[in-house]
DNA sequence: CTCAAATCATACCAGTCGGTACAATTAACA
DNA sequence: TGTTAATTGTACCGACTGGTATGATTTGAG
C-alpha cells in the first residue's frame, strides 16, 4: 500500500499557533489568513488537518484548556499547604499568564466567551465556550464546600458566592491585564482582597 | 433657498440602536447591515448623517459615555453619603446596568476594548476607548486621594491601589455580567469585598 | 407652481470572507 | 522503478464586507 507525501508541519506546533490566534482576536476576529500564516500552512492543509473553522477552533480551545488553565487549577489541591496560600499561588499563576509577553494578555476563554452574545458564534464553538465557563465556577464552589481547612474556616457557608467572587476578580484581572495593565499591580490587588478574605 | 426633503428619523433615535449593536457585537463584529438595520434606515442614510462606521462608533462611544458612565461617576460624589457607602452605590449602579435586559449584557467598553489587541481597529476608535479605559482608573485614585472621608480612614496611602481593585471588580462583573450570571450573585460578592475593604 | 436642495432607495464597486476543485508534488511500498 | 496514496500550491467559488454613484422622491422657498 503505497502511502503518499509527508505532511511538512506538526499538527501540535500548528495548533498552538492557531491558539495564540484566537487568543489575540478571538473568533470573529481571527481569520483564515491570519491562522494559516501564522500556522505557516496554507488553507487546503488546514482544512485536511482540522476540518473547518470551527473544528480548529474547538481543538485549539482544548488545547488551551488542557495546557494552559488545567496547571493553575491543581495548584488549588496541592497538599501541605494552606488554604489561603493555595488560593493566592493558584490567582497569582492565573495572573502572571494573563500578563505574560509570549501571547496575547488576558484570557483566552474571557474574550471568546464575550463573543458569545452577539449570535454569530456557531454551535460547537459555543457548547465548549459555555462549558469551559462553567467549570471553575463549578470547581470554586466545590473547593470552598469540601475542602476540610475551608470547613474549619466557615468558609463552606457560602461556598458558592465565595467562588464566584473568587471568579469574578479573575475575569477582572483578566480584563486588566488585556487593557495592557502591569503584573505587579494586579497582583497588589489579589494581595490585598485575599488578604481581607473574611470572605463571608 | 429651496431646502429639501426632511429626515425620516431622528439621529439621536439612530445613535441609540448603533450603541446598542455595538454594545452586542463589538465594533470588528457590528456590520454595517447588523447597524442600519437596527437604525431603521439605509447605507446612504448612515453615511450622510455619521460619515462612515468609525465616526458611527466614535459617535456611539462618546453617547455611551455620556449616557451611561457619567451617570454612576456622579454617585461618588454625592454630598452627605458616606464614602463606603458612596462606593458601593456607584458599584451597585453599574452591575445593575451590566445586568439589565434592555441592551446586551456587561460593558460596551470593555467589550471595544477587549477588541484593540488584535489591532483590527481604526485610529480614532483606538483613541476613544483607551481615553475611557484611563478615565476610571483616575477618578478613582483622585477621590482615593482626595476624599475627606478616605483620607481620615488612611484610604490615601494607597489610593493608586485601591482605585485599580475597584476597576478591576468591576470589569470582573461585567465579563460575567456577559456570561449570564444573575445580578443579586454579583450584588452579593461586590458587598462581600467592600465590607472587607480594609482595603490595604 | 416652479425650481433647487436635501434625503431616499436601488444597485453597484472592489476587496475579503470561509471553503474547495484540481493538478502538481512528494514519498513509501511492491 | 513504477505505482499509488497523501499533501501541497494555485486558482477559484458564492456570499458578504465597508463604502458609493445615481436617479427617483420629497420638501421648502421664491
Amino acid at each position: 500500500m503505497a502511502s503518499g507525501r509527508k505532511k511538512s508541519f506538526d499538527e501540535n506546533t500548528a495548533l498552538n499557533a492557531a491558539m495564540a490566534v484566537f487568543w489575540q482576536k478571538g473568533y470573529v476576529g481571527a481569520t483564515l489568513m491570519d491562522l494559516t500564516t501564522r500556522m505557516g500552512i496554507n488553507k487546503p492543509s488546514m482544512y485536511s488537518a482540522f476540518g473547518n473553522k470551527e473544528a480548529l477552533f474547538v481543538k485549539a480551545t482544548q488545547c488551551y484548556i488542557d495546557t494552559k488553565m488545567t496547571p493553575h487549577m491543581e495548584l488549588l489541591f496541592e497538599e501541605g499547604v494552606a488554604f489561603k496560600q493555595r488560593l493566592k499561588n493558584h490567582m497569582m499563576s492565573i495572573v502572571s499568564m494573563q500578563c505574560a509577553p509570549e501571547h496575547a494578555k488576558g484570557c483566552y476563554l474571557a474574550l471568546c466567551q464575550s463573543e458569545l452574545v452577539s449570535g454569530d458564534i456557531p454551535e460547537q464553538a459555543e457548547q465548549i465556550l459555555k462549558e469551559a465557563d462553567l467549570m471553575p465556577s463549578k470547581l470554586y464552589t466545590e473547593l470552598f464546600k469540601n475542602d476540610a481547612e475551608a470547613i474549619a474556616l466557615g468558609l463552606n457557608k457560602n461556598a458558592e458566592a465565595n467562588g464566584l467572587s473568587i471568579y469574578t476578580l479573575l475575569k477582572g484581572t483578566a480584563s486588566m491585564a488585556r487593557s495592557g495593565i502591569d503584573k505587579s499591580q494586579l497582583e497588589y490587588s489579589i494581595d490585598s482582597i485575599i488578604a481581607g478574605i473574611s470572605i463571608h
